[in-house]
DNA sequence: TGGATTGACGTCACGCAA
DNA sequence: TTGCGTGACGTCAATCCA
């Protein structure tokens, strides 16, 4: 009971150092607005209030304050002395404030699910922030304009790396089936070329057969004219040792670097 | 005993008040909603300490109040006075189960140089970390095993990020360059199949005259196994339908929304 | 089986450079 | 002022150990 008291007037003690700063400055109405978070919060911590999960919205403070008021109980206390570490194996670091303690705890650096929601409403509208809109969606969400910068800044950040997750594996995707087709399409280029090849046998064989036959039959200019091409190089031969000198262009890099190092 | 404690807590909140008032002047009108920033210039008002960079830096807002209190607390506070010197990376902080990391020491947010490149090189060898190696790497670095544990985590997925990102840029090379060679082998094909058409004629012609004459010779087996599928269709011909009538697999979704959200 | 540790992931925020 | 790199925290999920 008397760790109850005790941390209410450090409480009382802490929220008179923000009042004196405002005072000091003027504050902005999130300010304000979280210093009433702020008393709420406590006063429903000191009373051993649940907060269920919208606590875990509120601010850090609130959690921290929850934190206070369990530490400073005598039990909580005596455990909490800090002794040099190593004495104890492991920290307990990070105890997964669960429910048990009441408040569950995210610090207060978690904006609340209505200032996320509002900031990502305006996010898809426009991802770049102009002075005039950061200090708008400031007041408007009741956060601090640095606030909204920052958040904006790591949006765009995180949305980028997103987008570019997703290019990356359409990209793959196609990379993959363009090159299926160009697989297919080399196949189809061989097949084509040895038909040609047989066809000029053919044509050669006729016009063999023809000139042994008719000997006064003149031979088919068309004939003359194509057959060179078909049995040497080709018109589009030159390309052929960029595709088939260089077989590591269809290589897909694939994700394994990612797995390899999760 | 209880009343001297409470007094002394007193009165370091109120040595506290002085100081953050002060910071507070500094520091924007970020909101209260920061008394985790109180919370962290008390601590170190509380604790004295000079760190000319770290305090500075105002480090760590994420110290609970749970810290504070702890810190405020006579005990803990004595504790805590020993202040490192700036050449001591930190004591070891251990305890503080509830308050999670409550770094004790400073927050010296930047690493330096060597630490830096220290933990790059090992991170070079292997980019996972085991306890054992984290705190020979702590204690080598004269960082803190958490400190160390989430360089280490956070290098893992920004060297995730940069990684995708360069594989992104090749594979993009790589599938520009597969498109056009692509474009080229289809028009390849189209180049051959004319071709073949017009050797198909040719030899039509030829046999034409050929049973002309000689109306006695006999048409060549090879000729016969080959004429039909010439003129008409192909044997991968069904393939052309997926090639040419799906043009947009070859197109490239580019970096433009990388640009246009930067 | 429950508490504890660890890695991954998302998030907030600072400080410096452009 | 903004963008970017970076430190650090909180949560989730898998895993370990007693």
């Amino acid at each position: 009971m008397l760790t109850l008291s005790l941390s209410y007037i450090l409480f009382r003690c802490m929220n008179g150092i923000v009042e004196i700063t405002t005072e000091i400055k003027v504050l902005s109405t999130q300010a304000v607005h979280s210093l009433l978070h702020h008393h709420t919060y406590l006063e429903g911590a000191i009373r051993g209030r649940e907060k269920a999960r919208a606590s875990r919205k509120t601010t850090t403070m609130n959690h921290k304050v929850g934190d206070l008021i369990s530490q400073l109980h005598p039990c909580v206390y005596t455990q909490m002395i800090p002794k040099q570490g190593e004495s104890i194996p492991r920290r307990r670091r990070r105890k997964k404030n669960t429910g048990d303690d009441g408040i569950s705890g995210a610090k207060k650096r978690q904006l609340s699910a209505e200032q996320v929601s509002f900031l990502e409403m305006h996010f898809g509208n426009e991802h770049k922030l102009e002075t005039e809109r950061k200090d708008k969606l400031a007041s408007d969400s009741g956060l601090d304009p640095r606030q909204v910068a920052v958040w904006f800044q790591n949006r765009r950040t995180r949305w980028k790396n997103k987008k570019l997750e997703e290019e990356y594996t359409k990209l793959k995707t196609a990379h993959e089936s363009i090159v299926v087709e160009k697989c297919l399409l080399e196949s189809e280029v061989l097949k084509l070329k040895e038909q040609l090849s047989k066809t000029e046998k053919e044509i050669q064989r006729l016009s063999d057969q023809v000139d042994r036959v008719s000997t006064g039959s003149p031979s088919s200019p068309l004939s003359m004219a194509m057959d060179p091409p078909f049995l040497g190089e080709f018109a589009l031969e030159g390309y052929e040792d960029a595709f088939y000198m260089h077989p590591e262009n269809n290589y897909i890099p694939g994700m394994e670097w990612i797995n390899q190092y999760i």
